[in-house]
DNA sequence: CTGTTAGCGCGTTCAC
DNA sequence: GTGAACGCGCTAACAG
């Protein structure tokens, strides 16, 4: 492992030389260069990044907090973010919270000791006043995910909207019995539910609270969330589900029930996963922009980061409604 | 944000003691403990780990590199990676390849530059020899995936009995034309061809290569792969497919031949992927012992860091055949 | 039990 | 265009 002395010293130069050839400043002959560059070959030489991170207090690397690196949603995201990242000579780690506070925490820890300069969060763990605080002191940008409050830049659509727009779908191919399965822990949840009942109230349905019930994020979820819409006395015709996953379980159910989808009950998922083209039938789904919402998230890190640009921002990114067969018109 | 330095002053001790309070030595009398915590508490102070890092020249962190991380199966495994790694003080780092090789050198890089002290790879895009040169400079350990003449600890499966099984299975259930659906960027992929081969010559049935078709490791693969089996004369009445996103997609083309799993076409996966309980019909599979590979992973990982234990083994992880509904007997 | 000293490997003035 | 000297923040060896 040789270090920056040794190279100096086989070249026959100081180490500032080395250095500045490693840095490629323009102030070293092509001679000296050349000559250096030799040496470093020879030797193979790879420079301690924690010598230069030390001394230039930054380290070009941004923490993604993930709750689950098993969501495929984030997969495209990530892309974006590590796109942006590249562009500029800076790194994307990924960690992996497990919706936990105290790992959160731990990986936290990275930023404030100045292993990383920046944390992108997509759902954090921690309460609001608590990601507040952090966000006042570091670089942080919360993706995907929004809770009235936060002071940070926040990158996400306009999940009300594209609740309504899902719900508006449903309520022209002629349904009135529209339930939703929700998420309590998700943060965009109620804007989508807030969307779905205005699309209800306008189009002069009735909303039912009976209809919107919370389940976990995941296909036992949409399991269960079927069951409790069909013990009602009047189950609905429709079902709106806050994810793809969470559309899949659904339409197990409905099929363990002896119903065919979309002929007996219309489904419709959110977030266009992967899954939702290949599920049997498809699923109509609302997209988001994946790439496009990391990219857009490392590019205000990286804003946050240099200190400029509006740290308290909100940018909305645009949906869309993808129709498939779990909602084909019955007639 | 306040230094050591800042510390040791306000608290009238030496950094050392500081230090030896943030290190929780021994050789601290309670009382300067006190007063230095309660500085620490005060000044809201965290220990630059650059600094600590380059004095001891140690990271502890363990880089994980997957190709894509929206590959679920990987989920486990880096929670099994992860739970050893705390135990023992280490955090994991996780990055995205993307199967390219420029990418996965400029994430070796960390290594090479001491940003980390170990990487665990799940496939390697680099040759076999470049993988192999750097195994013996560095600590690396190679998860979930084998190439013959690798020069590093791996943790697999065995996949030829797998392959072995999987048929097997098929056979048992009456099947004597066994479609295969691999992928050649898989390095397991070939034991496993290997062990389905093996299992038709003892159960006296002919291989036909042309019922063994290369795919890419996708749903579309799956879709492609059946297009394939079934534009031969005899088409297959099995298939086994190397995973079951594979699965997944065969089962869909299918259907849309107008076939019935598993009434006309037994197919069975491989992975035991989340998807596979969630798919209509259910899919039988090959489960690998995910968390539990993970945990290997890292153990071998620290034994490697530590210069303990032998350097080239080979561990061989249970695997288990899980019977649902695609494969069930037709009568 | 505590302080002093000396680097870890590197980047960066400031001379020359 | 190049080198000497200093310090980033921290830990470890040695005194006392």
């Amino acid at each position: 492992m040789p270090t920056i002395q040794e190279v100096a010293k086989m070249a026959g130069v100081s180490v500032a030389t080395v250095s500045r050839v490693l840095n490629h400043s323009e102030a070293v002959s092509s001679a000296t260069r050349d000559k250096v560059q030799a040496v470093i070959n020879q030797l193979n030489y790879q420079p301690n990044l924690l010598g230069r991170n030390l001394r230039r207090s930054e380290t070009r690397m941004i923490l993604v907090l993930l709750q689950n690196i098993a969501n495929s949603f984030y997969s495209k995201v990530v892309k974006g973010m590590e796109d942006v990242a590249h562009d500029h000579d800076y790194h994307v780690l990924i960690c992996n919270t497990n919706t936990d506070v105290l790992l959160e925490n731990v990986y936290l820890d990275f930023l404030k000791n100045k292993l990383v300069d920046g944390v992108i969060f997509t759902s954090p763990a921690m309460d609001k006043d608590a990601f507040n605080q952090l966000a006042k002191r570091y670089p942080v940008v919360l993706c995907n995910e929004y809770k009235p409050g936060i002071e940070a830049p926040v990158i996400t659509i306009d999940n009300e909207a594209a609740g309504y727009e899902a719900a508006n779908h449903l309520i022209r191919l002629g349904h009135k019995k529209i339930g939703m399965i929700s998420v309590n822990a998700v943060g965009s949840s109620n804007a989508r539910i807030q969307g779905y009942k205005c699309a209800l109230t306008e189009a002069g349905l009735e909303v039912n609270e009976a209809y919107i019930v919370n389940q976990t994020f995941s296909y036992k979820g949409g399991m269960r969330g079927i069951k409790c819409l069909f013990d009602l006395q009047e189950p609905p015709t429709a079902v709106f589900c806050i994810s793809d996953i969470i559309a899949v379980g659904a339409i197990k159910e409905l099929k363990r029930k002896g119903l065919s989808v979309p002929q007996d009950v219309a489904v419709i998922g959110f977030d266009n996963n992967s899954i939702a083209p290949m599920y049997e039938p498809s699923i109509t789904t609302i997209a988001q922009p994946r790439y496009d919402i990391g990219r857009k998230a490392m590019e205000v890190m990286l804003q946050r980061i240099q200190g400029v640009g509006d740290q308290h921002a909100i940018t909305t990114m645009e949906h869309e409604l993808i129709i498939r067969h779990s909602t084909l018109p019955s007639r």
